[in-house]
DNA sequence: GCATGTCAAGTTGTG
DNA sequence: CACAACTTGACATGC
């Protein structure tokens, strides 16, 4: 993979302003026609969407931002047990590979670093056999939209403690070995803001040669006796030692930093938030805040990080 | 049109 | 116990 040596950011799935948008179905909706119909609305809105994704990407590589993050359900309700389906169930199979293609093309000439996080019902340290069995299907097929897009990252979060984090952490790592080859290549591990700090992960990731995603947002609401910089070193030498570029989120909490148990995502990033040790670091960083790509112009604008 | 309730899924903390 | 929060509202319905 190219490496541009420099900081990169990182757009969160959708768009603020510009008028690039992803469609969605309920599988509610769904269930009320029969399956060919079902499939040839299923079809419509994975063809809109791929040509979004096409669209995300050079609006991204337009604005000197360096990463995206591909929402979930890029594919709507794939894995869902009465309406899911098959790429090659859909009408309009042929023409969406086709775009899959034109976006790997792109993404490859632009160094593109493409990323998912799937939602919170993955949850690999459950004590339940079934929501393993979903989290693994639903991994599986943000896998196969990695193979298609030829994405790098696969991040979740660990989820649950179940009254007992040791036992929940080997719990984890059981179930990650399990996992084929590939998936677990892509995957990676992202500490919280109430149940897995830094502290916690590291070690598990190290063990397993699982790279963790840093958030410094969610280290500040919880943290954990390192300090950023330790963290942010102990996470660059993870990624490095698998020869890959280290992965950061940052944002700003909407109400500020008193002791409120609501944390929303702020319009913008205070520059104030953005770690100093971060600067000069070969990285990616997505930035989550609700202004999506304006929030990213502005921030690279106060870093004095502008395309231009 | 526009306002409002709903959507597959897990887990936790707050009021 | 109900509900919001989490990486992200969009969609369906009823007026």
């Amino acid at each position: 993979m190219k490496n541009t040596g420099k900081l990169r950011f990182g757009l969160c799935c959708i768009f603020s302003n510009e008028p690039i948008k992803f469609r969605q179905v309920t599988a509610k909706t769904l269930l009320r026609y029969p399956r060919v119909e079902q499939l040839s609305r299923l079809s419509d809105i994975c063809l809109h969407n791929v040509n979004s994704l096409k669209k995300s990407l050079k609006f991204v590589a337009e604005n000197g931002i360096g990463a995206f993050r591909i929402l979930s359900p890029l594919f709507p309700r794939f894995t869902h047990p009465q309406v899911g389906y098959q790429l090659e169930d859909l009408p309009d199979a042929a023409i969406i590979q086709q775009v899959f293609e034109e976006i790997r093309r792109f993404r490859n000439i632009h160094d593109i670093r493409l990323s998912f996080h799937p939602d919170q019902f993955n949850v690999l340290a459950s004590n339940r056999d079934e929501v393993i069995q979903n989290t693994t299907r639903e991994l599986t097929y943000h896998d196969m939209l990695a193979d298609l897009v030829d994405a790098e990252v696969i991040n979740i979060h660990v989820g649950g403690v179940y009254g007992d984090k040791e036992s929940a952490l080997s719990r984890l790592q059981e179930n990650i070995t399990r996992l084929p080859n590939a998936l677990r290549s892509r995957l990676t591990l992202e500490n919280d803001d109430v149940s897995y700090t830094p502290v916690d992960l590291l070690p598990v990731c190290d063990k397993l040669k699982i790279p963790m995603v840093y958030d410094v947002h969610h280290h500040r609401c919880f943290p954990d006796g390192m300090t950023e910089e330790e963290v942010t070193e102990r996470t660059i030498s993870l990624w490095q030692s698998l020869g890959r570029e280290p992965y950061f989120h940052i944002s700003s909490p909407k109400y500020g930093w008193q002791g409120n148990s609501s944390k929303p995502h702020s319009d913008y990033i205070d520059p104030a938030d953005f770690p100093l040790c971060w600067k000069e670091k070969n990285a990616t960083i997505d930035v989550e805040a609700k202004t999506k790509e304006l929030a990213i112009l502005q921030l690279q604008k106060d870093l004095g990080l502008s395309k231009a």
